[in-house]
RNA sequence: GGGUUCGUGGUCUAGUUGGUUAUGACGCGGCCUUUACAAGGCCGAGGCCGGCGGUUCGAAACCGCCCGAACCCA
């Protein structure tokens, strides 16, 4: 006997294996090779792990646990996607300073201690949450190891032709003074603007009328377009005009894609006003007149008005355009505008010389086919962003904290040299090549000043979690993600380990929701919805935490986060603890296990519904379906399990003969402990410490294995079926009685609608419900009196298929007592249809039958799906 | 405007290829101290499965339209 506590105190033992896990090397992939990875997502190191970051890592974590137990050796590494332009701010913020107030190598260092302050916290939380992650593999895109590698795959990317060098008009925030990507321009919808109707003055001959909401760009442009159907300018286009202040000849072009219904149906193409601007310009072989500087204010080009910030060049120009007479009317109007997602400030399009990696459509989606996606139709959201793909991906900003581009400029003749892999990692800022210009023979070399996109680092996880270029690229087991970065991290990885390894990032992607308040309401602090991952822990437990986002809904679905789930979570963790604790009153310590147990039906019974849900959760987890996974386990473990099973093995081991007794304490060991290990990847603190309670086990739980039960017995496993349904029932009719659940009865007597094949073994049952158990064929002798009849759809469908409505109809009119008769003796049913009679099988008509006591012995009938019980009070 | 997903008791959720009485949880009402467990057990009420139409002998599921919600994109 082993005495195990009360209660389970989630708090102490949580506590206690978060610090011994530590220790212990679990989680430690130690082998050459593993055979499961995941290509766990760096975060950004905003020192806050929110509920959504966890539900994602809860998936991780539930997979890592149970490939451990399948027997894998899993590397679950941890990594941080440190660099980045929110740093940069924070860091000013805090310092009180500008970027380039300090030297560009004590900036970064300013940076770099910031960013692990953050990564403690975010860790911290982590392990609160009890995530397996081997942290021998932790990772940081900011370390020389790290970002040396970003640079290697720069450098084998521009050897194969993927990145390149051009000037190009790109997306500009003006006030991050960088170049972004198209995945980094948010679209800000309904923005109140005015629309300008501007007089555009004919050289030799009629004024043309325009509408623009941007007037600040009339010195960008370089051509006028009208829709070459529009009757109103049919005779116009080719004509010359002056722009109105700026006094530059332009010529009207006629373009399918200008809406004739906006405006005046005639616009201005500027060099850039939008997208739209920069398609013209290219097919146009139009001119470039670039005005707006990368800080936002206006150039030389712009004569006057150098120098106004582009706000005030509106209002300025607005002015004088009506001070000369070119301002016809303006009115207010709503439009799109692209913004920057860090900073909120309305993008330009200006050309500059940047850094480029190409974008191949068709690669990307090949590669992108070849994963497994989870749920499949997240594949749709990659290919949907991959076609609408008009740009480049352009990689270069002109930021600090970042991956410098190894690249150098030669001063004499304008080579561009690329760093060599063995001098990796490089910091052109500081050092130089190490040679000579080789087309020039000068040493006389300027560093690149530009940086790396982050999404440079942060889409090689997959290559570098597996030792690229050490080791030969192979692809990862998994990678988890949130769907709404498909269009950034997935499609950036994807495109960049096609591109150098030619090969899938990953074998499954794994999508995982949103989680929203229990309002339904995505969580924010001013809705009062929000909750964070810690205060669970404190209120209930980081297991009771897990098991909520388990059963939120499936893997790819958003869900909500409900308390409700948390307190269910917890007083299923009561209910195992009890298990674990009744179980440790009746196993020995030392015992040894039996070869040959005298199991009686209710034990064989138990372990065969064990082997089956091990075989069904298996499967659940292998196609990532957690919700289920975990309903099955608790639905088997609190129904199976601690309701029947234990119920009906109290008399055995409590006073059955020793082999009779040793062979119950052997099932429930065996059915208890394998829900542990099985349950462990859901509630790894909870079921660590009832492993460790329960005597004969042996290590950490996390250690173990996936049960492998090979004891499914479809004979014993109904005749023990019928036995727990019968406790059940009797103990449920005692309950409504206000009978004491241990009274006696005088008898109980069975009649299954299905005999079970083998002899049903009633010693536990006699001993569950205070009685002596008869199970008998046939039916009661009780008497019996037909009342309704039931047809069975499933039978009479498919034979009489569209007469079934018929057939029903009618046999649900007959006399209940004519069906039974004829049912009983013929084993068929003639129907009478009116116009003609069919004859129905026997056994596809259930008449349903009343049980009427008869006089002498008081009995009680119960009905149940599986068939009758007679009580004998 | 385009794409994707989703509407199931008061709330959240399951429902694999169509087939008897639609799953579970939380909440609600009632009863019960029993040799693991009152943080428990047992019982009960509560659903025209968003609406309409279609396919079918039979639809929560399949098809069409409509209404509503969420996310992504323009």
């Amino acid at each position: 006997m082993t005495e195990i506590p009360d209660s389970y105190d989630p708090d102490s033992a949580e506590q206690k294996w978060r610090e011994q896990w530590q220790e212990m090397d679990v989680y430690s992939y130690e082998g050459t090779k593993p055979d499961y990875v995941i290509d766990t997502p760096p975060p950004y190191p905003t020192g806050n792990l929110h509920i959504g970051n966890a539900l994602g890592w809860c998936y991780m974590d539930f997979a890592a646990r149970y490939h451990r137990l399948a027997g894998d050796d899993v590397l679950f590494p941890q990594g941080w996607d440190c660099h980045g332009l929110p740093t940069e701010v924070k860091v000013e913020e805090n310092e009180d300073i500008h970027r380039t107030d300090v030297p560009r190598e004590d900036f970064r260092e300013m940076c770099i201690e910031h960013t692990e302050s953050q990564i403690d916290a975010m860790r911290d939380t982590m392990q609160t949450l009890g995530f397996s992650q081997d942290w021998d593999h932790e990772f940081k895109t900011m370390d020389d190891g790290y970002w040396g590698e970003t640079q290697r795959s720069f450098v084998r990317m521009a050897e194969e032709g993927y990145v390149y060098q051009d000037e190009h008009p790109v997306n500009w925030c003006p006030r991050c003074e960088t170049a972004i990507a198209d995945a980094e321009v948010e679209t800000e919808e309904g923005v109140e603007g005015t629309l300008y109707y501007v007089t555009f003055e004919g050289v030799g001959n009629d004024d043309i009328e325009i509408a623009t909401t941007r007037p600040e760009l009339l010195a960008a442009c370089v051509s006028m377009a009208v829709d070459p159907d529009d009757e109103r300018y049919a005779d116009r286009v080719g004509d010359t005009f002056e722009v109105p202040l700026f006094g530059h000849e332009v010529e009207l072009i006629a373009d399918d894609d200008v809406d004739g219904d906006f405006g005046t149906g005639a616009v201005m193409i500027c060099t850039f006003g939008d997208k739209q601007d920069v398609d013209w310009w290219a097919e146009y072989d139009l001119d470039l007149r670039a005005v707006f500087t990368e800080d936002g204010h206006l150039s030389e080009d712009a004569g006057d008005y150098a120098g106004l910030t582009i706000e005030d060049a509106k209002e300025q120009i607005t002015e004088d355009l009506h001070a000369e007479g070119y301002l016809n009317k303006s009115e207010p109007t709503t439009q799109n505008v692209g913004q920057c997602w860090r900073c909120d400030t309305p993008i330009e399009i200006l050309s500059k010389e940047q850094w480029f990696v190409k974008v191949d459509q068709e690669e990307i989606l090949d590669t992108a086919q070849e994963v497994e996606w989870v749920p499949e139709h997240m594949y749709d959201r990659l290919e949907e962003w991959t076609e609408g793909m008009e740009w480049d991906w352009v990689i270069s900003r002109q930021r600090v904290f970042a991956t410098p581009i190894p690249a150098w400029f030669c001063e004499s003749c304008g080579h561009t040299h690329i760093a060599e892999e063995d001098d990796l990692p490089a910091k052109p800022t500081e050092d130089g090549p190490g040679i000579d210009c080789p087309e020039c023979g000068s040493d006389d070399w300027t560093g690149e000043t530009d940086v790396m996109d982050t999404w440079m680092d942060s889409s090689i996880t997959p290559l570098f979690v597996r030792d690229w270029p050490q080791a030969d690229f192979e692809p990862t087991s998994l990678r988890p993600q949130g769907h709404d970065i498909i269009r950034t991290w997935a499609f950036y990885t994807i495109l960049r380990t096609a591109a150098i390894e030619d090969e899938i990032p990953w074998e499954d992607i794994l999508i995982n929701g949103m989680v929203f308040g229990n309002d339904g309401n995505k969580m924010s602090k001013s809705r009062g919805n929000f909750v964070q991952p810690e205060e669970v822990v404190e209120e209930h437990s980081a297991d009771a935490f897990r098991q909520a986002m388990a059963l939120g809904g499936q893997p790819g679905s958003d869900i909500q986060f409900q308390w409700k789930e948390v307190t269910s979570a917890s007083r299923f963790q009561t209910k195992v603890w009890n298990i674990t604790r009744f179980a440790g009153q009746h196993l020995e310590d030392d015992r040894e296990p039996l070869t040959d147990p005298a199991y009686r039906d209710a034990d064989r019974w138990i372990l065969s519904r064990a082997s089956h849900v091990a075989a069904e959760v298996a499967d659940h987890m292998d196609e990532y379906r957690f919700d289920a996974a975990l309903r099955e386990l608790r639905e088997f473990v609190w129904h199976d399990l601690a309701d029947d099973y234990l119920e009906l093995i109290k008399g055995r081991l409590y006073e059955g003969r020793p082999g009779e007794r040793d062979a119950a304490r052997q099932a429930l060991f065996t059915a208890l402990s394998a829900s542990l290990r099985m349950l462990s990847p859901f509630a790894p603190f909870l079921t660590e410490e009832a492993w460790h309670a329960l005597p004969s086990t042996e290590g950490s739980i996390h250690a173990a294995e996936w049960p492998d039960l090979d004891m499914a017995d479809e004979e014993s496993e109904a005749a023990g079926q019928l036995i727990a349904d019968t406790a059940s029932t009797v103990r449920g009719w005692k309950s409504e009685e206000g009978m004491a659940l241990n009274a006696d009865l005088s008898k109980v007597e069975v009649y299954p609608d299905e005999m079970p094949d083998a002899a049903v073994d009633t010693y536990d049952l006699s001993e569950a419900v205070n009685a002596p158990v008869h199970v008998r064929a046939g039916t009661p002798s009780v008497e019996l009196v037909p009342v309704d009849i039931d047809p069975d759809h499933s039978t009479i469908g498919p034979e009489f298929r569209d007469q079934a409505g018929e057939v029903v109809a009618a046999l649900e009119s007959m006399d209940p007592e004519v069906v039974k008769r004829q049912q009983r003796l013929d084993d068929e049913i003639e129907v009478d249809l009116g116009d003609e009679e069919v004859v129905v099988p026997g056994d596809a008509v259930d008449v349903e039958e009343q049980h009427q006591a008869e006089s002498g012995e008081e009995v009680v009938v119960l009905d149940e799906d599986f068939g009758t019980v007679l009580v004998y009070p």
